[in-house]
This record gives C-alpha cells, sequence and structure tokens, in this order.
DNA sequence: ATCACTTTTTGCCATATGGCAACTATTTAC
DNA sequence: GTAAATAGTTGCCATATGGCAAAAAGTGAT
C-alpha cells in the first residue's frame, strides 16, 4: 500500500478512534493527475471524493459569451469535489482541472455512502467539510458585491498567498470576478 | 398539536416510513414570527432549523461601508437558516429578518443531531437541503460575475416572481449587487 | 382623511471596470 | 536552443453602474 502519512494527518487520531482510522483509511486509493488533466468535464456527474495531497486545480463554468469564469482553487488539503453534482447525482456544469501535477487520494460515492452512514465521526467530518465550502463561497459572493477589485485581490493575496504564487493571472482574474485587464492594472498599481 | 399537515408535505412519506414520521414530525414545534422580527443577529450562534410555512423573510450582512447586502430570500418551504453557524456552532455575521408575518416550524440543534445520526434517511434529507443552497448559492455568485444586472434581474424574475412581487425594491437591488437606482433604472428599462 | 415616514424615481455627473489592439514577456514543444 | 504558442501589459476609449440631491409616490398611524 502507499505511503497514507497525508491521509492520517487528514483524519487525525483526534477526531477518529484507531478502529474508524482502519475503517476509513484503506478504502481510499492513491491517484495522480498530470497538469491539464480532468478531474470533472461539464455533462459527467461527479462521482469521486479527492483529497489533495499536493498540486493545485481550479474549477470552472462556461458562461453564455464563452469565456469562462473560475469558481475555486484547490490545493494541498482540500478535498476537490462538485459538491452539488457529488450529491445530488446531477450531471454538472462545472470543470475540474488540475493546474500542476496532482498527487490525490480517491473515495468513490458508494463507499462514501457506506462510510457515512456507518461511522458518525465521518459523517460529522464530511458536514463540516461541506460546511466549510459553503461558508467560503458565501464570503466570496459577498465580496463580490461589496468590496472593490482592487481589496477582493489583497484579501486573496492575503489569505492565499500560494494561489496567487502558483496560478496564473488569467484564473485569478475571472474568480476575482474581473477581466485579466484589470486584474494586470491592479497589480501593477499595488506594486507602485 | 398544532396542525402538521404541512410539515407532513415536507417530510413526504414517498422518502420516510410511517415509522420513521412517527419520530420526527412530533419535535417540531410552531413558531410565528411578526413582520421585521429577526430569526437570527450577527453575533450569535444559530440554534435553530425552521421550515417556513408562510410568509417572506431575507437574510443580510453589513458590509464595511454600513450598507447591508441581502444574501438571500426565503419563502413558504423553504429552510430559513445559516447553514454555516448552525453546524460549525460559530457566531455568525447574518442577520435573517422576517419581511412578513411567518408561519414556522423549528427544531433545535441537539434535536437534529439526534434525528440526523438515528435516520439514515433524515440524514439524506437534510444533506439535500444544504448541498441545493449550496447549488443556488454558487449559480448566484457565478452569474454576478457573468452576467448584467439586468440580466439577473429578468431570471430572479422568471425563477421566483413571488419575491419580486413580494419584496421591496431596495433589498432586491443588494442581492442582485446593484444599488437600488441602478434596479429602479432596468426595471423602468423593462417596463418600456 | 391627514400627516409623517419610508420607498422609489429621476436628472445629472462621477467612477470603476471592460475590451480592443498592439506590444512584450514567458513558457512549451521539438 | 529556437520557434511557436501562450500569457501578461498597456494606451486608448467605451460602457455599465454608482451615487448625490430633490422630487414623487406609496404606506401606515391616528
Amino acid at each position: 500500500m502507499q505511503d497514507i502519512h497525508f491521509l492520517k494527518n487528514i483524519f487525525s487520531p483526534t477526531d477518529f478512534t484507531e478502529k474508524e482510522l482502519d475503517l476509513i483509511l484503506p478504502k481510499f486509493k492513491q491517484v495522480k493527475f498530470s497538469k491539464n488533466d480532468f478531474f470533472l468535464q461539464e455533462g459527467k456527474t461527479e462521482n469521486q471524493y479527492w483529497f489533495l495531497e499536493s498540486g493545485f486545480a481550479r474549477s470552472f463554468v462556461n458562461d453564455t459569451n464563452g469565456s469562462d469564469i473560475t469558481t475555486n482553487f484547490y490545493s494541498s488539503t482540500d478535498i476537490v469535489i462538485d459538491w452539488s453534482s457529488f450529491f445530488l447525482r446531477n450531471p454538472t456544469r462545472e470543470n475540474i482541472q488540475a493546474l500542476t501535477d496532482c498527487v490525490c487520494w480517491q473515495l468513490d460515492f458508494e463507499t462514501f455512502q457506506q462510510l457515512f452512514h456507518s461511522i458518525e465521526t465521518f459523517r460529522e467530518h464530511g458536514r463540516r467539510r461541506l460546511v466549510n465550502s459553503y461558508f467560503s463561497l458565501k464570503n466570496h459572493s459577498v465580496s463580490i458585491i461589496a468590496d472593490q477589485a482592487k481589496d477582493r485581490y489583497i484579501q486573496l493575496l492575503k489569505e492565499k498567498p500560494h494561489i496567487i504564487q502558483n496560478v496564473s493571472l488569467q484564473y485569478i482574474a475571472s474568480y476575482l470576478g474581473v477581466t485579466k485587464y484589470s486584474l494586470s492594472r491592479i497589480r501593477k498599481e499595488i506594486a507602485l
């Protein structure tokens, strides 16, 4: 079996009993993605729950004008998933693509369900993960309405400097709700 | 006991067994709110799960400029809740206020937890509700980035005409991410 | 019905951001 | 290492939306 040190860290023994960990950890399978590989593509149904050990990914949707809009970034310890598609078993509108080579730990829906319904701690863990995503999305959404583009950029720079450092400007721009031209100008202004 | 016809509709026997409904329905308590009453206030921790039988409510946050931003509207059969605060047990940044008199069915966190962990169907139901909220929020968020204000208004008009009809312009404006001045002009333009 | 209060509308101008086009810098593939 | 492709920058002008102030319309209480 592969090195599961990473997973043990995610499912820390502080929260789970040894017995629970013995039930959970062996269900995960290590999977590697190369840069530009798709975790998920528009029209398909999300069937995997992926813990990202290393690398970067982004999710995006194609809007009606043909341009794409980044909806999220994923980095180490994040769960790479489209929650809606995974839980509602619906085809998704989103794409999730590796921005660099990635190492992940995979759980399929069936296995997830089995663990979710049989282990209370796993349930609480999963719910917390989902709610944290909801919370981030809400903050991001409010920020787009309330804050100026420049402030949103500064905020992201503070909260997720690794994203700014590792992701190309064009993808960050649409995530922040501005064009690449504007973001380029914002960067210039901040650099002065 | 009060009339639970509404609740029976929410927890339809198609999904739940009679036995499960007997465990679930009696736990709900009917609560009434008057117009302008707060379901939840900034700084407090959400401790209730409310099914809205009748009336309208909105949630909002105060931004850094002192103005408030509507984050959501609630109408019949919706769950009036701040998911993050309820599940993470954190003080919230949001306010939820009744826009009209409201009739609700209440479940407190403890009781919710007990049902959630003991009844698989209840669990699935709760998760589906949360994920639906997540899905709506994501769509709203993308729409603010991708679509023009006028299109967002038209979209809302199509999808939730009852909101347009029952909620004052100023609250709808901040939900759509525009000022009340702009929304007023958008309405004028559409009316022509 | 009247008065006070709140909400909506509108003229006017300000501002943030969009977006083309051309140029430069950086990355990727062979 | 070089060529080709992709990404980022910048000048210029366009446009959507912001926001004050004042008027108008609507709502609620006595």
